[in-house]
Order: structure tokens, then sequence, then C-alpha cells
DNA sequence: CCTACCGATCGGTAGG
DNA sequence: CCTACCGATCGGTAGG
């Protein structure tokens, strides 16, 4: 990927995070490139390679993260600490990309769709092997491992909704913080 | 509203949360009312009206179960606890107009946009009202109101994404164990 | 990276 | 609820 790509790459994320991939157009991802929409495609196939691109890009970083956590931490409640960081700094550090990644698959054509539903699921149970392992240990309440995994990256995808880039609060902070609620809920460990 | 309108917002509110907003377009929703595109202009002034009547009506059905939880109950458990059921009953009975509530409210315009974001505002305030209660209370751990209140939320929300009708659960089970979840995290409460 | 252009589809209107 | 149709915009191509 030529850095003219990479640029233009960020543009659409830019545009299919604030309008949406369907509503956001070549044209718009043209002027604001400062190019005629012909000139786009010396650079790209065609727009759903700007969303191909993005969706498995963000998988690939996802996968990563949760691998390396699982293959390096033992203790549940670590490698669960380190797995929400994991997934809140790359949210942070690719916010548009990662909203995309969130809402914007589902306009994926077949068969790329359905290969990205399954390294999300892989994903998804990466987070259901560290719950088990909590359970495993001891640790955890018995719980429902599927609903407990999408109910816990729900409270981390939920982050891009309210997270600034000026905010007060760094990765780590927020990743603390939910990582806090996740383990414990709002109730006071002394009752 | 007419039942015909009923009938033809549900089955676009259907494509809505298929497609998306902007990729459904009018004709698609004739053709799966089984009329011609130009016979749905009897029914709606355009295709906004659809999500807008959406957007709002789901706001409204949101708000006013807030409000009856923070009317009636006063201890912050038993609120919580009913505002968690309120909120996933009304997902769990609306599925598709939930879905559009949820992803879709970004294609309204001008000046709707901005008062369905004041509706979904008091909303949350509702939610940070109760988590302030339990905070008086003695009950809940000192939190980030703000963050709190949305990672509630967003971890009822993505109810949406696993729930299917024919699922095993009903929205009692469904609620209790999310607000054990909200309550008390993963971890066994003995430790 | 540009000019020039394509067929398809969009939301919507006129008139009955 | 229909037929007939509108101007605008869509993603994309040819050729340079």
């Amino acid at each position: 990927m030529t850095s003219r790509q990479k640029e233009i790459l960020e543009i659409a994320q830019d545009l299919f995070k604030e309008k949406g991939y369907s509503a956001a157009s070549v044209r718009d991802i043209a002027k604001a490139a400062n190019v005629e929409p012909a000139s786009l495609y010396s650079h790209m196939n065609g727009k759903e390679d700007l969303l191909d691109a993005t969706c498995f890009e963000m998988a690939r970083k996802f996968l990563s993260a949760i691998d390396e956590v699982n293959d390096i931490y033992f203790v549940a409640a670590q490698k669960l600490k380190m797995a929400v960081f994991n997934h809140v700094t790359i949210l942070m550090e690719n916010l548009s990309a990662a909203v995309v990644f969130q809402r914007e698959w589902r306009h994926l054509g077949e068969p790329r769709k359905s290969e990205f539903i399954g390294l999300r699921n892989k994903y998804e149970e990466g987070f259901r092997t560290i719950v088990q392992n909590g359970i495993d240990e001891g640790l955890f309440n018995e719980v429902d491992k599927k609903i407990a995994a999408l109910t816990v990256l729900s409270s981390l995808n939920w982050v891009v909704e309210w997270y600034r880039p000026d905010g007060a609060k760094n990765a780590e902070e927020i990743a603390e913080q939910l990582y806090n609620f996740i383990l414990t809920g709002l109730k006071k460990e002394s009752l």
C-alpha cells in the first residue's frame, strides 16, 4: 500500500464514520482528497475495497492483540486486564477505522462478509476463553460464557461513542475504569 | 396513524435494520409492501418520515419507562433492576425499531437530529440519576457517573446483536443476568 | 491525475 | 393504489 493509498483510506474512514458507508459517496471521498472522482480509481479497484481494507485490517489488529494475551498471560484476571487495555488502545488509536469496523461491516459483500464474521467470532472466542479460565480458577462466577463475553465487549466498544481524543483520560485510565467495572460491577465490594 | 401506515412503517424498520437507512430504498420498501413505489407517498411525506417516526417513537418508550422507574421506586438497586428489565423488554418487543433507534438516528436531518440527541441525553440522565442514588445510599462505588451510565447502557444495548426471538431465554431471564453483571461484575462475591 | 461520459438507480411528483 | 416520468446522483470506465 502506497502512502497515497493510505491517505485516501484514512479520508474514506473518516467519511464512512461520519456519514455511514452507503451515504458516503466516492465523490465525497474525492472532494476530501482534492482530486476528481475518477482519479481515485488509480488507487483502488472500487469503493468496497476501502471498506474491506478497513474491516480486515482492524480485525487483524484485534486478533493479534487477543492472541498475544492468551499466549503470554496465564491468570484470568491478568489476561482480562490486558485484553481490556489492548482493546481500548486499538479503539482509541484508530477511532474512525474502529467505528467502521463496528458499524459498517454489514455492507461488505459476500464472501468477504462471512469471512469477516468468522474473524470477529474468533476474537469473541478469545474473550470466552478468558472467562472460562476465570471460572476454572474459581475467580469468576459461573455465567453464560457467550453472553458474558459479548457483554464485556459491548461495554468496551461503546467507548467510541463518548471518547474524544482531547479528553482528560488516557487509554490506561479508561481501561482501568472499564476493567474495574467488568470485574466488580457497580456495587461496593464491602457489601 | 392508520393500520396501513403502521404496516408500512414496520416493513421499513425491518429493511432499515437489515440494510441500513441509506441502502434501503423506497423501492425496496414498496416491493416488500407489494405496491408500486409511488403508492407509498399516499401514506407518508417521504422516506425520512419513516426514520423519524421510528426514532422518536422509541425515544418516547424508553423515556416513559425510565420516568416511571425514577418516580415509583426509591432504592437504587431496585430502580436499576427495574430500569434494566424495562430497557431489555423494550428492545426485545421492538427489535427492528430498536436497532434503527440505536444505529440509524445519525441519518435524521436537522433539526430533528438535535432534538433526538436531546431525548437520548434525557434517557441517559435517568440512568445517571440511578447511579447517583446508589452512590448516595452507599451502595455503589464512587464512579464517573457519565461513563458508568453509558457503560451500563452499552451492555444492555448489545442485546440486540445476539438476541433471537426464538431463543431459550425470555426478557426476565436476560434482564436478571444483565442486572447481576452490572451490579457485581464477573468476580465471585466471596472473593 | 484529468476530461468526458455511461447505464443504473435514487427519492419524489403529476395526474388519474 | 397505478402509470408514466423527472432531475439528481450513484459507482465506475475509456482514453489520455
